[in-house]
Formats: structure tokens, C-alpha cells, sequence
DNA sequence: TGTCCACTGGAAGGGAGGGCTT
DNA sequence: AAGCCCTCCCTTCCAGTGGACA
């Protein structure tokens, strides 16, 4: 019998020691390092679920990977904990988590909420298509049939108050005064500071009884953090020395991001696999962060829309020309020879110009307002991104197949 | 000091698409 | 099938603007 292509592979002693889950964001540790402080703070407003009564509303803030998720995550657990274990007559606390990067609309949000309720009823709230009226009202009616203390957690809630604005946030702060016999609280977890300028000012004052800050991790503190989940993911002795020191230093300069240093430290440790090495070096760290710079890159560019794309396309080839400057004006030239090359809709210059915010957003170019007195006052677009990759990702898809390695020399050109 | 450029960015709204109710 | 509702993507319209220049 031929042997498995695979086996070669499967023959690798594995320097994981047996799940490598442990160091991927979505783990969550017995044992939170560097939050009690945080975990004692909240813990101690939400304990007055536990007795029944309603919690005050939290606004949790923080950099990505400071934890926040983490916490909250942590203190939903033991929540759960804590009712299974507490004697009769227990209060019914329920403990509710969305991420608004994932659920970002209004009916969304109620819909999940209202589902988790309805389901006890074999009920469901379909993904579309009632009233959010409807939705709110079924939500408020079956929450309201038992005396329980609701917790909802909504984690970047920034991103879903930009995108769908406050009303859904008004009516959930002010649920209360129409319920008879069940509480609800919120727990809101922002990276940005500045988004409750966003709300009204009702809904501020309500949604921010209590304010914590998360702030990001020192290099000491991630070097904990990783040497207490690198026990748990390796055998002994795979890591050399240093490598850990490594990970944390690199992280703590850039952000104090847990969640990046785990990555780091995760990605070494496949590089190091991969080359049938036993021991994960500082060589593998320093290839896994550029490693996972590119990644990101290029998964983003990967998965933008069509119209996206060719607006990335654009600022390349203008780049490309030499024109490290380019206006929105410039780009939208070019891009409108692009479109109507590859045979798509040509959007108006109001829309390129979001879409090149949208870029810039994403950290794919940098586009700064600049004012150039009687020139106008315009975006100055620069590329952030490898150039040669980028468009090699770019052309894998078969809709820019018609302006495969098109190059734009001058106006003239543009103007077919 | 006022003008004027080349946009920016907010607002309103249309219409397609997906899905529900009656 | 007709009539709703919500969301997404986009257009149209337009007041506002930073700063070089006359």
C-alpha cells in the first residue's frame, strides 16, 4: 500500500502539547492575570444580580487585547457559576453576549436578545422581516414573564452605535421602566473613549453608571500572561530562552496587546513545526510577526468587495506612476478607466471617496485632508501596503481578470 | 481681507434584495 | 400574490472649509 502523502507530516513530533487552542484569543484561562483589580470592580457591581436586583450599567473601555472581552467573558462564567450553586429560591440571571462586530444592526441586536428568551418558548424571532417594533415588543413581553435579572453584554458597541446609531440603546436603557418583573442591565465594551459623544445624552448618562477603563498590558505583565498559557500549550522545552521575552517586547512596544502577542508567540510555534524544528527561536518570532503583518494584509485586500478593489487599484497604480501624492480627484480618474475596463458600474466621486475612507479605516492606504489654498482642499493618498503583493492579490480575482496588469502612464491614457 | 479652489462630509432618499405576514 | 419591514449600497444635493494668493 502507498503511503499517505500526510504522513510525513503526521510523523513531526508535535511541539504542541496537545491543543495549540490555548493560545488563540477565544481561550479563556482559569485564572485571568493582571485583571483582579478590573474582575473585583465589576464583579462587585454585578453581584446585585445575584440578590435580585438590577445591576448598574457598565461602559467598559480598552485597546483591543487588554482583556476586556476576556473579563467579561470570565465573569459570565462564574456568574453561571454562582446561580447553579446558590440554594433556593435562586434568582434567574441570565447573562447575555454580542458582539456588535458581528451583529451591527438594530433588529439584530434585538433579535438576538429576544431569541435567547423565545427560545424557551420553542419560539424563534426570524433574521428578518418583522417590525423592530415587533421584535422589541415580543422581546419585553417574554423577558417579562418571570422575575430574572437580564445582563447584556455587548461588546464593541462603538462599532454598532456608529453604524446603527443610539434608538436601540434608548430602548434598552429604558426598558426598565416598563417592566413589572424582570431587570435588565448593560455592559457596553468600546475601544474608542469618544463614541458616547455619539449617543444622546439620555442614553449616556444611563449607559454609563459606572465607567472602567482597561489599560493596555506592560511588557512584564504580557510575559506573565504568555508563560502561564505556554505551560499549558508545550511540552517542556520547546521554547528557548528569550522567545518569550521576545513576543512580549515586540507586543508591549506596539500596543500591549495581549491578544497579538499570543498570535505572535502561536505563529513562531507553527513556523518552527512546519520546519521540523524542535524548539521554537527568536528567529521564529521575528519571521511569525512578519508573517502575520502580511497575513492581515492580504486576507483584507482578499475579501473586499469588487468596487473596493478597484479603488485600491487605482491609488496602486497611481503609486506605481510615481505619484506619491494623489488627490481624490487623481484616484477617481483612474479608477473610472478601471471600472469601465473591467466592465463594472461606475460609481460617482462621492462614493470613491467613502470607499477611500473606508480604506484608510482599514490601515490599506493613508488618506490625510489636506488643504492646498487655491489648489483646493482635497485627501492626500498614500499606499500603507506592499505594492507587489497587494496586486498580486488583487489580480487573483477572476472579476479584475479585464485589468490584469494594466499600467496608466499619463492623462492622456486615462482619458480613452 | 476677501476670494476661490477642489473637494469634504452630512443629509435625504431611492431602490434592490431578503424575508415576513396576510 | 400583495403589502410590509429592514438593511445595504448608492446617488444627489449642498453647505462648509483650510489656506494660498491677489
Amino acid at each position: 500500500m502507498q503511503e499517505s502523502i500526510f504522513k510525513e507530516y503526521l510523523d513531526i513530533k508535535s511541539i504542541f502539547k496537545k491543543n495549540r487552542d490555548v493560545l488563540r484569543p477565544s481561550y479563556i484561562p482559569e485564572k485571568l492575570l493582571h485583571r483582579d483589580e478590573h474582575i473585583d470592580q465589576i464583579a462587585s457591581i454585578l453581584a446585585s444580580a445575584l440578590r435580585g436586583d438590577q445591576p448598574s450599567n457598565i461602559l467598559i473601555f480598552g485597546k483591543t487585547g487588554t482583556g476586556k472581552t476576556a473579563t467579561v467573558k470570565y465573569l459570565g462564567k462564574e456568574i453561571k457559576k454562582a446561580t447553579d450553586t446558590l440554594p433556593t429560591p435562586l434568582k434567574d440571571v441570565r447573562y447575555i453576549y454580542i458582539n456588535c462586530e458581528i451583529v451591527d444592526t438594530q433588529y439584530g441586536v434585538l433579535q438576538n436578545i429576544g431569541n435567547r428568551f423565545i427560545e424557551d418558548f420553542n419560539e424563534r424571532i426570524p433574521p428578518t422581516g418583522w417590525s423592530t417594533e415587533r421584535v422589541y415588543n415580543i422581546l419585553w413581553e417574554k423577558i417579562d414573564q418571570s422575575p430574572k435579572v437580564v445582563v447584556v453584554v455587548l461588546d464593541e458597541i462603538d462599532r454598532f452605535v456608529y453604524k446603527s446609531g443610539d434608538d436601540t440603546l434608548y430602548h434598552l436603557t429604558k426598558i426598565n421602566d416598563d417592566l413589572k418583573n424582570a431587570k435588565v442591565s448593560l455592559i457596553g465594551i468600546s475601544n474608542d473613549l469618544k463614541f458616547t459623544e455619539l449617543l444622546d445624552p439620555r442614553v449616556r448618562s444611563r449607559l454609563s453608571d459606572e465607567k472602567i477603563v482597561f489599560p493596555p498590558y506592560d511588557a512584564d505583565q504580557l510575559k506573565d500572561i504568555l508563560r502561564q498559557r505556554a505551560e499549558i500549550a508545550f511540552e517542556d522545552g520547546v521554547i528557548e530562552e528569550g522567545v518569550i521575552s521576545l513576543c512580549a517586547a515586540v507586543e508591549a512596544h506596539e500596543h500591549g496587546d495581549a491578544r497579538r502577542a499570543l498570535d505572535l508567540l502561536r505563529v513562531a510555534a507553527e513556523l518552527a513545526e512546519r520546519s521540523k524544528e524542535e524548539q521554537i527561536n527568536e528567529n521564529h518570532v521575528i519571521r511569525a510577526k512578519n508573517k502575520i503583518e502580511l497575513d492581515c494584509v492580504i486576507e483584507a485586500v482578499r475579501t473586499l468587495p469588487i468596487q473596493s478593489k478597484l479603488v485600491l487599484m487605482s491609488i496602486l497604480i497611481g503609486e506605481e506612476n510615481g505619484n506619491h501624492k494623489q488627490m481624490t480627484g487623481d484616484v477617481y480618474s483612474t479608477y473610472r478607466t478601471l471600472a469601465r475596463k473591467a466592465s463594472k458600474g461606475i460609481l460617482t466621486q462621492r462614493r470613491v471617496a467613502d470607499l477611500i475612507s473606508e480604506l484608510d479605516m482599514m490601515g490599506l492606504v493613508s488618506a490625510r485632508v489636506k488643504s492646498f489654498g487655491r489648489g483646493g482642499r482635497t485627501k492626500v493618498i498614500t499606499v500603507s501596503v506592499p505594492l507587489l503583493e497587494t496586486r498580486q492579490v488583487l489580480e487573483k480575482d477572476p472579476m479584475l481578470e479585464p485589468v490584469k496588469g494594466i499600467k496608466l502612464k499619463t492623462q492622456s491614457t486615462l482619458e480613452l
